[in-house]
DNA sequence: CTTGCAAATGTCAATTTTGTCAAGTATGAT
DNA sequence: ATCATACTTGACAAAATTGACATTTGCAAG
């Protein structure tokens, strides 16, 4: 259902905030790319791949749930060092990061940073790591939100911590490699994908 | 279905009450951001939010017509009763609301809520009430956010909300009018207005 | 095959863009 | 206060773009 890999032309032009005669103009003139069907009135369809293109070529924003761009990931963390060895490793292998340091940091990069997927560090200051797992799967955009959690702590407390809706646990120290499978393998199964 | 998310230069001008070719100059400067389609003579598309930025930059009263429904307050608290009474106090007199029982869920909704002011309990379990304080204040989106500090703590650490930002204090325990005192006067007073 | 809905097309009116000039407004110097 | 200068804004006209409308055509579900 969201996962469109051509646009009509009615599409098209919600995004872009214009009517669909102008979207059908802007193709025949070349300006958009757009394929058509056969016969004398065909109908277009249009690759959200061009539809990129055009919006990156003219500097238009890029309306939300269109982003092709790099997974994101979310690092809570609230120790500076660890936080900025996991954004290197993460960086290092093409994803986007952010940093929240705390538990306020954390809902506010929820909603504005959208992350596809999160590192979580259970033993934050505050809130309780665990306490925190569970806001978020309450919350809507938290829902689908790939989860690592990250721990220090004993084994049966990130048991519970998959109980409480982790999707993948990592026990401190790891090693790059195994932060990394964790993450990929999230990015790859998850149904959400992309978003 | 009404909501348009981007306008054109001359409902652009209507709405700063100048002419069309004013805010064309305005977007060519610099001064106004706005985007433009392809083509010789392509139009230009103007985001709302962008607007409001403008006006907010310029200090600039939000004309009716752009204002988002009644002024929005977000109430952190995490004891619930009380926060239920806040909450019907603020409805009644008129202001949509919207309670935060912990500094995750703060963060969360200052992003998807954007509220006009926020109720803050100063003793919230897990970060310290004046840590979330300069957390706001640093952050974009709290930095021009009415802030009521509510706490029931002795007189000297609600002086120091007040030098960390916070814009009114209301100590525990307060009389309905207290805090729509507290509140109606950010609201009135504060430069931003609406948003 | 019929039906319903969205897309395609052609046309015309409305709006935007752009360049230019005159009027209005700040700013600083005398 | 007066003056000059620099900057901003409004008004106008021609060219280009866009939206609205009516009609035809294509696509898909029953």
């Amino acid at each position: 259902m969201t996962d469109q890999p051509t646009l009509t032309t009615g599409q098209a032009a919600k995004i872009f905030q214009v009517s669909q005669r102008t979207v059908i103009r802007w193709i025949d003139s070349g300006r958009l790319t757009g394929h058509r069907f056969p016969g004398n009135g065909g109908h277009r369809r249009i690759r959200v791949a061009d539809v990129l293109k055009f919006l990156k070529e003219n500097g238009l924003p890029i309306p939300p749930g269109l982003d092709s761009g790099p997974i994101r990931i979310l690092i809570v963390e609230d120790e500076a060092i660890v936080a900025l060895f996991i954004e290197e490793t993460l960086k290092e292998a093409g994803f986007e990061t952010r940093i929240a340091a705390n538990s306020f940091e954390a809902g506010q990069a929820l909603e504005a940073f959208d992350p596809h997927v999160m590192t979580l560090d259970l033993k934050m200051p505050g809130i309780p790591g665990v306490e925190l797992l569970e806001n978020l799967r309450r919350s809507e955009d938290g829902k689908h939100l790939g989860i690592v959690v990250v721990s220090g702590m004993p084994e049966n407390e990130l048991k519970e911590a998959l109980a409480k809706g982790a999707d993948q646990i990592l026990a401190k120290p790891f090693r790059n490699e195994d932060l990394l499978d964790c993450v990929n393998q999230l990015v790859e199964t998850s149904a959400l994908g992309r978003k």
